[in-house]
RNA sequence: GCGUGAUUGGUGAAGUGGUUAACACGGCGGAUUGUGGUUCCGUUAUGCAAGGGUUCGAUCCCCUUAUCGCGCC
């Protein structure tokens, strides 16, 4: 069984929706939060704790497993929900956002045949294409799997751009006609940097394709501005089905978040709440602190006091600086499942005011409290 | 006691008679958006044990003192 995306309302004021996606691993609410997990694991949490912070979607990546360990052991396994004992979602990306950054010149690797780029573990040369990454999908059997794309660059021209988009709605094509696993849905991806016309083309052309849910691709790529990442969704949405799910790809800044559901996105997903986890950094709503900071050293309260996460209810903000101070694994997980819990209930408030038709208010009023730390 | 060798930042240490004293670690701060992330980028000694001298100029040469190491009574 595919997923099925049931539209329950639409935003007095903006065009945020709640929704309910149905899976073959459960239903859940949208607006949603996805966190990353590209080696089948959301590094240095187990299933068990990413369900009890209310957790749905894991997103895993094709192009890291396709290497190690192979899909073919994972297949084995039973697919990758057994391989990594996850029973809810799981969402594939395809390897396209990795691929691109790999491919050292785009003119001669990028191909309409698919993409050669360097292994980044052992530097063999690859090649990908988007039969092959969808193939893998099936194997993996994930929940969602991911159309093949390409990733361009903030900075490419319109010309460029064109070709891009263009080349993009044929691989996905390619890709929808190889898929082969009823089990499992699949996401056309529109692409068109900041263009209107490249937008309204992409997601024109890709929804004729008639994929089970759409996202918006391309966005914060090497240093585009918010204003760029607002206008590729604003360009997209208007064209893309009420029925699909929309997801916005690699978002997962607060700030973001919140602009992303106002503008009808109704999925996200990022390494953002994990990475400065790792690198000791924690979101509160006051703005991001840095654990490292000298100022927590003697700091004995939790990161938030009104957080309901375990970091919260448990540890310091001096302890936890102490365990990442001393590279201790310990910090990065406690920071992890802390960050990672404040996205979901973010996304949790941020339903409730689709729910109250209060969205808007809830915007004012976190991006002013953000601001002040 | 005599002889001898050392003494460079928080640490381990390069180095030179001449504008800004390597490098590493640590410290402090920043970055991070479909994870090539125990990563990346800043910054961190107005001073080379202390005092005096030689010199246009000394951390580098000389003298004295202090501290430490080594050898001999």
């Amino acid at each position: 069984m595919k997923i099925k995306y049931e539209l329950k309302k639409v935003e007095k004021e903006t065009k945020a929706r709640l929704g309910l996606l149905h899976t073959n691993h459960g239903t859940f609410e949208t607006p949603m939060f996805m966190p990353v997990g590209t080696l089948a694991t959301v590094k240095t949490l187990t299933p068990e704790e990413l369900k009890e912070m209310n957790s749905a979607v894991i997103l895993s990546n094709t192009y890291h497993l396709w290497l190690r360990p192979g899909e073919d052991i994972i297949h084995k396994a039973g697919g990758l929900h057994q391989f990594m004992n996850y029973d809810g979602p799981i969402l594939t990306d395809s390897g396209g956002f990795q691929v691109f950054s790999l491919a050292k010149n785009k003119e001669k690797d990028i191909v309409e045949e698919g993409v050669h780029f360097k292994s980044h573990l052992d530097g063999r040369s690859l090649f990908l294409t988007p039969e092959l990454s969808i193939q893998i999908q099936n194997k993996l059997d994930s929940d969602i799997a991911m159309s093949f794309d390409e990733c361009p660059p903030a900075s490419a021209t319109h010309e460029y751009l064109r070709k891009s988009v263009e080349r993009t709605i044929r691989w996905a094509k390619r890709g929808k006609e190889v898929h082969n696993n009823p089990n499992q849905s699949l996401f056309g991806i529109i692409q068109g940097g900041a263009y209107e016309d490249l937008r309204k083309f992409s997601a024109l052309e890709t929804t004729k394709l008639d994929f089970d849910g759409y996202s918006v691709g391309g966005v914060a790529n090497d240093g585009e501005s918010k204003e760029d990442m607002y206008k590729a969704i604003d360009y997209s949405i208007p064209y893309l089905p009420e029925d699909k799910p929309r997801y916005l790809m690699g978002i997962g800044d607060p700030i973001d978040i919140i602009e992303g559901v106002i503008r009808g996105i109704d999925m996200f997903d990022c390494v953002l709440p994990t990475r400065i986890a790792r690198h000791g950094n924690a979101f509160t709503r006051y703005g991001k602190i840095n654990l490292k900071n000298a100022k927590y050293k003697e700091d004995f309260h939790p990161i938030e006091s009104d957080c309901d996460c375990y970091a919260c209810k448990n540890y310091t903000k001096a302890y936890i600086r102490h365990l990442i101070t001393c590279n201790e694994s310990l910090g990065g997980r406690l920071l992890s499942i802390h960050n990672i819990r404040f996205l979901i209930r973010l996304t949790e408030e941020l339903r409730q005011s689709i729910l109250e038709d209060k969205l808007l208010d809830y915007k004012k009023d976190f991006i002013e409290k953000y601001h002040q730390g």
